[in-house]
DNA sequence: TCAATAGTGTCTATAAGACACTATGCC
DNA sequence: GGCATAGTGTCTTATAGACACTATTGA
């Protein structure tokens, strides 16, 4: 019997002004038919280290393409898995909630189904990381569609965060990141109020986190 | 051919006032003679987990018993071992010089001998984070034997961190931080000066560490 | 009393948070 | 003009850093 390796992908959006992770229904045993995050084996002919494994798992499950994508830790042992011992490299992406393919469901974190092996643990571990990483990073910028605008920027912190951010200091802190550009003349209404301007992420920014000295 | 599943441990300790990492020099190929992390296969029957291994595998090849360990993250691929495609999960720790035994040799990771894999990589990557983690945690203290001065932990912090950092400082944030217990009537004295007060850390904080908000 | 290190009080600079304000667009 | 949202200026408060000071010990 040998140890069983593989890599499994929190996918995590924000539908509703709620967190959702992405999940798929099994077909094979163990778990047939029961919900799971998208991961799988390590291939190693394809698969040039566990990140591209996780890449290219989250392509052909999710039909999701190259996100920021980030290695979470992993989770090993055996008991977590009926086959055997068992170790998983668990790894976390933000996506707009319009880049997801219908391969996946969306699931609130808070609010999951029954799932296989140990992924409700996974997920809250992770869930509970992006939370606090929030606080000091940029790393919600990930979950809206470029272009966007700041109002929209900051209504998807205060969702992930959980509480009201006060804009004035959202913009500032926003500024001295230095990781948006402005579309020149480029604005968008949402209602029948004043419009707002768009932005894009800085391209040196597009894959790499902005951690911050002091929090948002 | 199967993958290959490991733990390498980073076992960091400060020695002349420099960070230092133990390893041994490997006896079976491949890399026989060359220095390594102290690492190896998981034992599915021993290991409960992958942190129990890299503990297991601290007993046994460093002689060191029940650390602060953390995981730091896997390093994959299909290149960095001879034998095939191998992951391995990294962990860390930092203990006080006199804990070690003498089955390691210390070396600074400043200054590095020829190493087995890419343990030279990973041995960099984990000094960076340490020494990151050192401005804004209280990850040094576990470098100090108990019980210790507050000078001696200070000079601990500026060795780690590298620069000088203003005593009355240092001393306003451990006391915020909470993780240190004045031993009453015991000091310590260095020289013909005034005795240093020891302290010894904070029972719930033996194995915890505290991060701090702002940095050190 | 001197030298050396241990330990403290307090001022200053900076950054975060609170909040009131102005600007724009559509009715 | 009125209202709703976009966006700004500035005061207050918390925290980090600088630095000067006092305390204790052995010689």
């Amino acid at each position: 019997m040998t140890t069983i390796l593989t890599v499994d992908a929190v996918l995590l959006t924000l539908k509703d002004n709620r967190l959702h992770v992405a999940l798929f229904q099994r077909e094979a045993a163990p778990y047939p038919n029961v919900w799971a995050l998208p991961g799988g084996y390590v291939h190693e002919q394809e698969d040039s280290n566990a990140q591209a494994a996780a890449l290219r798992v989250l392509r052909d499950k999710a039909g999701v393409d190259a996100p920021y994508l980030e290695e979470f830790g992993t989770f090993s042992g055996r008991t977590r898995d009926p086959r055997g011992w068992a170790l998983t490299v668990v790894y976390y992406a933000l996506v707009p909630e319009r880049s997801l393919s219908d391969k996946v469901t969306l699931f609130p974190v808070d609010d999951l189904p029954e799932l296989a092996f140990d992924h409700a643990a996974i997920i809250d571990a992770v869930a509970a990381r992006v939370r606090s990483k929030a606080g000091y990073s940029s790393l919600p910028v990930f979950l809206c569609a470029e272009p966007f605008t700041i109002p929209e920027l900051h209504a998807t912190y205060e969702a992930v965060i959980g509480e009201p951010q006060n804009m004035a200091n959202f913009r500032r802190k926003l500024d001295d990141l230095q990781i948006l550009e402005e579309l020149p003349g480029q604005l968008r209404a949402t209602g029948r109020n004043r419009k707002a301007q768009l932005y894009k992420l800085v391209a040196a920014f597009k894959r790499q986190l902005s951690i911050r000295e002091r929090g948002f």
